[in-house]
DNA sequence: GTCGGCTGGCTTTTT
DNA sequence: GCCAGCCGAC
């Protein structure tokens, strides 16, 4: 089992008893250690799987991990709790929820669903819409929760937060009351019930001896406290991660854990694991030292001993359409020469990138999948039938209830909804429960709605699940509907297949057999499995919640995969372009301003560049369309940033640094400028001087200098300011020189050019 | 209640 | 340039 691991790996899988904090460097073996360790400890130590706790992020994730362990150790992984926090923390609410406050039929609100319960608390409450919008209030109150901050214990630093606290506390009573639990409060609320619960604290703690957990630089506050408090004082804590691939910080991920980890339970155990068994020498070398610039970092250096491979090659192209060409033939020649299709990434910073790559693509014929997007159970159509079954399940969600009840449309228009919800809010109850205090016509279209509610939730006594969901697709009228409809088609096909989805659900649960609304007879013997104690419709809505399902590619799928850097992590291929290198893209423009949202975008370029096996492709264009304008770009500086011994430079006349001196952009820019006069100019203009470098200029001698500006030296050539400080005749600027460098310079002494 | 036109806004998104 | 959300017209 351990014979073929190397040295590093082989310590960390057989770490004896302590907390241990394993520095897993990209395609260093991360998941085979940690799946390796469970099997060890099972098989060699004797160690009970009943006291396994494996913790991850993602269920794609979670299920290899569970398959992988089942390779190497015929055992049944049942009595082993592995799944994602949310997974997990739902798994303790459901066994006791009770002590945690809920009905043990509580729904889970995914982001689009808690999204559409604030907005509807926004305007019953009359909000102001200038000062506020639903989507910061979201942000707002997932945050707090993240940190594990309730209502009562925020602190407002001003008037505007004192509104944001006070709906974020009425967000929480509408929570309550309706009986739904998002995303943040699955872990918050799992946390409080251990924290308050010295029973099941003392139960947990005492059964989970061994805790690991995957991708620890992407654990939040909570997450850390929840780990914290369910591994106790007697647990061994085995934390895997890559400080170096935090890229969710935005999200509320916190990279500081990993120290905090460090300081508080792992001390001197740190093991790192740098031997990379993905990538080319060249490619490590370039990325080892990108990821250097950072400050701060555990630290870590990647090696191969399987030789440098190709250098990176870098190729610059004069428009972003340019761009999407030459990517495509190059790709068409790499599929000429026998690579598979699938074998292709080409990634980009942000979604909106896809468009022109995807016209090249699509008009040369190549196959291709973009990555992202909806994914299958966030689409309205199956949203739609999720919410007629949630109200089978319980009429009281309100949320749901608005969704359907005039959709398909039964005359059933905003004046009722608003008698309804008025009559609701004045009897304390919810919207379904409040119907039979309407009068007049709205009152008779109404009944007949709950009705048909009533009608679904008897079939769920006798149907299986597969059964109800057609049942539902077709007595809720939403099969005729999109039959109705001119693109229909394809929504009317992800219906069908929502009823698969949940043929394949009963199955792999072992739940074929029972109607779908009835919790199962022996369910209260079921200790081992809370779910089971669920109605199978029940089990199948928290799946659906909890799980949006695929945006991977099938296996087999013969195509060029498209997507994001932050969607290809953790992933890898023998051949990666990536794209749109440049100041303002990548690094995203908005992640100028500040150094640690800079570190960000650094390491999401290393995530970037160790996706690649065997070929890189860095590209960028000196202009792009965005927001429907063409814009000027800079070179990333992240171009600069890698070694010259490890790039190949492709595109004319390369030079020292930007592989552009010898044939200069600066006549490259004349000639963009001239070509794209005066909406060219103006754009650049807004670049420079508006949203984006704002607060990022000096002002000496009456010339101000910016960030990404282009200038010229007599001595040094052309080069990009990076930096700005001080004033007047203190002004120093840091100055990316083509040719020689990086240079300090005092603005009011050196000679300088502005070029651009 | 539905459709069409207008305005504004715009990174990334495991659960 | 594209999409979502809103508003006004039918």
């Amino acid at each position: 089992m351990i014979a073929q691991l190397n040295d590093a790996q082989r310590q960390a899988v057989t770490f004896g008893q302590g907390h241990l904090l394993v520095l897993a460097g990209a395609g260093s073996g991360k998941t085979r250690v940690l799946t390796t360790r469970i099997a060890w400890l099972i098989h060699s130590q004797g160690v009970s799987p009943h006291s396994i706790l494996a913790v991850t992020f993602t269920n794609k994730a979670a299920r290899e991990m569970l398959t992988r362990i089942e390779a190497i150790l015929p055992i049944n992984t049942r009595g082993m709790w592995v799944g994602t926090f949310h997974g997990l923390c739902n798994r303790l609410l459901r066994f006791h929820h009770r002590e945690a406050g809920l009905e043990q039929t509580f729904q889970i609100l995914d982001s689009a669903d808690q999204l559409s319960a604030i907005r509807r608390l926004f305007k019953e409450l009359n909000y102001d819409e200038t000062l506020f919008n639903p989507r910061e209030l979201q942000q707002f109150i997932n945050s707090q929760k993240e940190q594990g901050i309730r209502p009562d214990a925020c602190v407002a630093r001003d008037q505007r937060e004192e509104h944001c606290v006070d709906f974020y506390a009425r967000y929480q009573e509408q929570c309550e009351r309706e009986g739904v639990v998002d995303f943040a409060e699955l872990l918050l609320r799992a946390y409080e019930l251990l924290k308050n619960n010295s029973v099941l604290r003392a139960h947990y703690q005492e059964r989970f001896k061994y805790v690991l957990v995957d991708e620890f630089q992407d654990t939040n506050p909570l997450q850390y406290a929840w780990l914290t408090l369910i591994a106790g004082t007697d647990s061994n804590i085995f934390a895997v991660g890559d400080d170096d691939q935090s890229i969710y910080a935005f999200r509320g991920a916190d990279i500081s854990n990993m120290f905090r980890f460090k300081q508080d339970y792992a001390g001197e155990n740190v093991i790192r694991l740098e031997q990379n068994y993905r990538s080319s020498g060249h490619i490590l070398d370039a990325a080892n030292q990108l990821i250097a610039a950072n400050e701060g970092r555990l630290g870590k250096n990647l090696w191969t001993d399987s030789g440098q491979g190709e250098p990176i090659r870098v190729r610059i192209m004069d428009t972003d359409a340019l761009e999407a060409q030459w990517v495509l033939e190059e790709v068409q020649a790499l599929l000429a020469k026998g690579t598979e299709p699938q074998d292709i990434a080409v990634l980009y910073r942000s979604n909106a990138q896809s468009r022109v790559l995807e016209h090249r693509l699509f008009t040369a014929g190549v196959p291709y999948r973009v990555y992202g997007g909806l994914r299958f159970f966030e689409r309205q159509e199956i949203k739609h039938v999720l919410a007629y079954l949630r109200l089978v399940h319980n009429p009281n969600d309100d949320t749901s209830w608005l969704r359907v009840v005039n959709f398909p449309t039964r005359g059933i228009g905003a004046r009722s909804i608003e008698q309804l919800s008025e009559l609701a809010h004045n009897y304390q109850c919810s919207l379904y429960r409040a119907v039979p205090f309407m009068t007049g016509a709205a009152a008779n279209r109404l009944a007949t709605f709950v009705q048909l509610l009533q009608q679904m939730a008897h079939a769920a006594q006798g149907m299986t699940l597969p059964e109800l969901v057609q049942f539902v697709t077709k007595h809720s009228g939403l099969a005729e509907y999109y039959e109705g409809q001119r693109e229909g088609q394809e929504r009317l096909e992800n219906l069908q297949e929502l009823v698969n989805a949940a043929a394949v659900f009963v199955q792999e649960e072992g739940i074929a057999d029972h109607a779908a609304g009835q919790i199962p007879v022996d369910a209260h013997a079921s200790v081992a499995d809370p779910m089971a104690a669920m109605s199978p419709l029940g089990a199948f809505l928290t799946h659906a919640s909890l799980e949006a399902g695929d945006t991977q590619a099938q296996a087999g799928e013969q195509a060029i995969q498209l997507m994001t850097v932050h969607a290809a992590k953790g992933l890898e291929f023998d051949v990666v372009f990536v794209t749109g290198l440049e100041e303002g893209i990548f690094p995203h423009e908005r992640s100028l301003d500040a150094e640690h949202d800079l570190e960000e975008e650094r390491r999401l370029m290393y995530v970037a560049m160790t996706r690649a096996r065997q070929r890189l492709y860095l590209t960028r264009a000196h202009t792009r369309m965005l927001h429907g304008q063409r814009r000027y770009y800079q070179s990333s500086r992240f171009i600069a940033e890698l070694p010259e011994e490890n790039l190949h430079w492709l595109s004319p006349a390369p030079a020292a640094y930007g592989g552009e001196a010898g044939q200069p952009w600066g006549q490259h820019l004349g000639a963009q400028m001239h070509r794209w006069q005066p909406g060219n100019r103006r754009a650049q203009a807004d670049n420079y001087g508006g949203s984006i470098y704002r607060n990022r200029a000096v002002t000496v001698n009456g010339r101000e200098f910016r960030i990404g500006m282009g200038v010229r030296h007599p001595k040094f050539g052309e080069g990009t300011v990076l930096r700005v400080s001080g004033e007047g005749e203190n002004a120093q600027a840091e100055i990316q020189f083509q040719a020689v460098g990086k240079k300090n310079l005092a603005l009011a002494i050196a000679k300088l050019d502005i070029i651009s």
